[in-house]
DNA sequence: CTGAAAGCGCTTACAG
DNA sequence: CTGAAAGCGCTTACAG
């Protein structure tokens, strides 16, 4: 029945209309002060900004969403915030966005590629204009979704020049290739590896895949018994160095390849504690190059990547596809830096 | 004039309306089979369940929000993610939140109490339904807006009792008097601190009167010149440690309280460069209890906080509310638990 | 430069 | 249990 009067709730809150009767303006005008102020009086524009001030109006972003299809929200997808590589990345994009308008969802998977997807799609559902997402190892469901809605997207911490998807990060085989390669050149021939699980995790994945490449290139392979998967603690670091170091000197690994720093901190630990040097009587390495690594003592050799940059990159690549600065997201490799210090030296060792 | 075409874009995404007709229903029913099912028939339910899976039908949430005023968004500001204690809040609410439903906004203030508000304003643009703040420090203002709002709030890491806020943290200066008793109990006299900035940050500014009113209550204190306050990093704990230990053994002080552990790190590593042990020549103490602090040579002395479970609670008692099944979140006081190693002993020392 | 009004995609009070 | 339609708070195509 038309002309039925229904109550609704409303928000209870002060609208662009009340600025507009307080302005004696319409509501385009009001809405153009804010959104397009170039097309509106300077006398109008004062009055309307004077007006929205002693209203203390703030927008309605729903409102705002729904008629322009834009909500200034971006999102992020990462594993965990444990690691602080992350929380680096995180902090990064936060303040780039922050400081264009955009305010950013937080989604962390755990490494459950579902739980991802789980978290992408409720940011979906609520309008983000664009997203970063760890990896590549995601639901193919999650990437075909983006790219239906056209939501501009970018893949950080894997780099590749044949991805198919824009990435902003690092080849983590070449970098580990690099490091096997800098222990093989100070003489190594028996080693091991500390990582973390490869499963949906395709970083560590390429890490592997990069010391056993590497590894054959110089006729070598690491034996089974040598390759300790594990949780990415210190606890974890520390059982596995005395579980490969406990062994007679003749088998044991010269040289010990770590998945990331934590776990080589931790093994260095139990060399402290069992009475082993590095390098005298191992050589060690790490990945990341976290604050405590180089004041350890043995300094870790190891590799930095700037995390907090690949989050700013990330963020600013995604902004300039969603204010149409640009087409779409550039992929931008990032070298990470080999930091050699007291804990990998020359097998055998010179010993003065 | 009434009866003009108009020509809008859309999102060009799949609608209601469209699940609607394909499942012959109106938009009212495929609105309450996902909101309130129990009210739909189980046939028709299925009908239009079916409907919206086969069309891939992702509701939009501005128009959700602005029909109903509820968002599902909830918003967490913190100082930085660069420290891993707000980056486990973040984790533990993340998760809740992520499991309830509701998707998270992060705002990092940077220790900047003006560049919270503006991120938390950010969000009560866009419809936060709830918000966990890092600490009392915040503009009255935005106290002020999420009360005018009715936005039920929590502050974490900060407990008091006369906290005119609901608060789910331990009480900071309670936690340093505790720390600084031991070390009185233990003999020492000659205290000195090194501490991170106290302005903008009431959880530091309460240890350190923590530390004060303990060694007032000895009828002792700490000399000007042996309170050092810095960058929360490895790096100023080394060099404040130097500084502090360089000087005549009389004059030394014997007990060393750190505003966290990471200080008390940097500060173990300069000591052992300058071959000074703990506790046979000082004792120190630490605050967080990092992963590294307890498999650090020597152990660290420290407290305990665990803080996720802060971030759990925190997301749990603002769901609590914003569900209805409670009028406001409920403080929660969360006790550090002192951890007592090696690095603080008997002074002066029995040396066996 | 400015305004009247349609429309964004949902929810929900009302009627049956 | 179900539907017709008003309404949430904005933006913007159109007209002037």
């Amino acid at each position: 029945m038309t002309g039925t009067k229904r109550t609704r709730e409303g928000s209870g809150r002060v609208k662009l209309e009340a600025v507009a009767s307080a302005a004696n303006v319409s509501t385009a005008t009001v809405s153009r002060v804010f959104n397009e102020p170039d097309k509106v009086s300077e006398a109008i524009r004062e009055r309307v900004k004077e007006a929205a001030r002693a209203l203390n109006w703030i927008p309605n972003a729903a409102g705002r969403a729904l008629a322009s299809s834009r909500t200034h929200i971006a999102g992020a997808i990462i594993p965990t915030l444990d690691n602080e590589i992350f929380a680096h990345q995180i902090g990064g994009m936060q303040a780039v966005f922050s400081n264009a308008g955009f305010t950013l969802f937080l989604g962390c998977s755990n490494y459950d590629p579902l739980e991802g997807l789980r978290q992408a799609e409720a940011m979906l559902a609520r309008g983000v204009e664009a997203i970063a997402l760890v990896g590549e190892n995601h639901p193919a469901e999650l990437f075909a979704a983006l790219k239906a809605r056209d939501i501009p997207y970018v893949v950080t911490y894997s780099y590749s020049k044949l991805s198919e998807h824009p990435c902003i990060g690092f080849d983590n085989r070449a970098a580990f290739i690099r490091m096997t390669d800098h222990l093989l050149a100070l003489g190594h021939r028996r080693f091991a590896g500390i990582f973390q699980p490869v499963a949906n995790n395709d970083r560590v994945a390429a890490r592997l895949a990069g010391v056993r490449d590497a590894l054959a290139a110089a006729d070598l392979a690491m034996a089974d018994e040598n390759l300790l998967v594990g949780p990415s603690t210190l606890e974890f670091g520390a059982e596995s160095f005395s579980h490969l170091m406990t062994r007679e000197r003749e088998v044991r690994p010269t040289a010990i390849v770590c998945g990331n720093d934590n776990i080589a901190l931790g093994a260095l630990m139990a060399a402290n504690a069992l009475g082993l040097k590095a390098p005298t009587d191992f050589s060690i390495t790490g990945f990341d190059d976290l604050a405590i690594s180089s004041r350890f003592a043995p300094g870790l050799t190891t590799m930095k990547v700037d995390n907090q940059s690949i989050g700013t990159s990330a963020a600013n690549q995604l902004l300039a596809v969603v204010t149409g600065r640009q087409a779409g997201p550039q992929s931008e490799e990032v070298a990470p830096v080999l930091q050699i210090r007291d804990s990998s030296g020359r097998w055998p060792q010179d010993r003065a």
